[in-house]
DNA sequence: ATAATATATGAGTATTTATTCATATGTTCA
DNA sequence: TGAACATATGAATAAATACTCATATATTAT
């Protein structure tokens, strides 16, 4: 049987990509480094739900954050994050 | 880019396994099909609690539900389902 | 028909969560 | 130094959520 901690760890990351503006936000990061600003532009969110939301997903692992003069850039962390986000899209894609 | 409604969909999916709880439900399902009552032994829940979630896993197409006499088994759904909580387990195993 | 067992459900409640609004912090440029 | 820009943050609020408790429904056995 399964380890419960790999469970609770793996429920965290699922209640993370669980919303719908914070994995549209991910999966827009698959494509590489965003700036907040474009992460804003990119989701159509207020620039403080946005960034409230990228202190959770950084709080979380699922980002990580990299400061460039005055703006900020937010990628995927790892690449676990980045195949299981992988992963489900191309379930989804394949009907049901 | 992504399709929005694929990404709003996959988000509830993940959603649903967001929760400890009803993700060591759908772990253990992994095996096969379970009464609840077993299910409730496994989980350590409250009977209420784990029917309540039970069908909230129904409902979102996570789990399907068959009659057998008095008792009722759950299952799950898909092999999407299947395969994404699957890929998840392995990426919490190899470390992080 | 009644009791026993298995599951479901509705109401109520406490907690969590996502947003907004206002403002703070940090950085560059004039 | 001060204005302009980019991002972060705290407080407040509204909505969603996961329980519990009590009870309903359904099935089987006596």
């Amino acid at each position: 049987m399964y380890n419960k901690d790999n469970i609770e760890h793996l429920s965290n990351m699922f209640d993370m990509l669980g919303d719908a503006n914070r994995l549209f936000i991910v999966v827009n990061l698959l494509e590489g480094k965003r700036s907040v600003s474009e992460i804003v532009n990119l989701v159509g969110m207020s620039q403080s739900a946005v960034s409230h939301q990228l202190r959770i997903l950084k709080d979380a692992k699922i980002l990580k954050r990299e400061k460039v003069g005055k703006a900020v850039f937010y990628s995927i962390a790892d690449n676990h994050v980045e195949t299981i986000v992988k992963n489900g899209l191309v379930h989804m894609q394949h009907g049901e």
